[in-house]
DNA sequence: GACATTAGTTAGCACAACTAACTACAATGG
DNA sequence: CCATTGTAGTTAGTTGTGCTAACTAATGTC
């Protein structure tokens, strides 16, 4: 009954205490997505909620991140349509609508209406998206390559293969 | 000259047109922090921009991730002042103010003022909270559980990893 | 040609971050 | 002992990013 209980409130205490006796190891049965992956959900949670504060903190050449990110979309896929834009972002039309709207104030992209359908829009880089991207690229990951600069050299090899587990994550659907 | 040319105009054509002649390989310079390491922290930055964008969509418990990482936080820190919490969310003094007021709003913490120092606001958990903590835990990172659910066995393991290397990236300063 | 569908926009909401400027209290030093 | 300096937190205002609901305009279909 009492809400403040014996074991652990939330049941992740990182650098926990040590007055607690840890009341058994609780080993998962086989498989099932248990706790213990319930409590990695919650780190990995927690890590990309703060790194991804931290990048936000770092201003990309004047760009926000969504932005940013945007820009690279777009250089990847050629002349995209905003819904394939929205898509490719995992965000909603209306999103996509307002960011490739400053994009375009701010002279980095080029709207243009689709010859076929008109009731379909493309964007593609300007110049300076072009320019604005490059020096996003060269210059302005200052934040994370300096961080993983810290890492030894096979840890950055691994780095790699985490990124892409994280592709992976939140990539499918 | 011309801006628009040659080489890939941000050197990282995931999945490239296919119709384009590739100029040349252009192979890093051996091990200074060089093109490689800047295209993987920028994959690193994007994956974490829209896996972060994913979780918000996410409800947790009714919790925005911001007031879900504070709680998780106060959890571990017991009764922290509200700088020290700030700290440990790398947010500003004025959004950690208004965080917290909208948890104590909702009850899931209490305030309350230093004895020693009259400036000094420290938050803890209130039973609501550390019941809302749990729910979270348990309930509610149904997403990424769900996500990580579809990696193997050595996958998970190396998920492990990742959220390690991300935790270590996020900390240092 | 009426109707349904699709692409994108507008409007309005909520949240999260910031900086600058402020209040209240504490600490220090003539 | 009080004036100054420093520190903790708040208030105000701005920006950015996301959403849903409701709309306009074009397309496709029967």
């Amino acid at each position: 009954m009492d809400p403040a209980r014996s074991t652990d409130p939330a049941g992740w205490a990182e650098r926990r205490p040590a007055s607690d006796p840890a009341p058994a190891p609780v080993e998962a049965p086989p498989h099932v997505p248990g706790e213990r992956d319930d409590e990695l959900a919650t780190r990995l949670r927690v890590a990309v909620t703060r790194l991804n504060r931290r990048l936000r903190q770092q201003s990309l050449a004047g760009l926000s991140p969504s932005q940013a990110a945007a820009l690279g979309s777009i250089n990847r896929l050629g002349t995209p349509t905003l819904g394939e834009l929205a898509l490719a972002e995992q965000v909603q039309p209306p999103t996509m609508t307002r960011l490739v709207a400053g994009m375009e104030r701010d002279g980095l992209v080029v709207r243009f209406q689709d010859e076929q359908d008109r009731r379909v829009w493309r964007v593609r880089l300007s110049a300076e998206g072009r320019r604005t991207l490059q020096r996003i690229h060269r210059l302005k990951n200052a934040f994370l390559t300096r961080q993983m600069a810290a890492l030894d050299e096979e840890e950055r090899a691994r780095a790699r293969e985490l990124t892409e587990l994280l592709e992976r994550l939140v990539a499918d659907r």
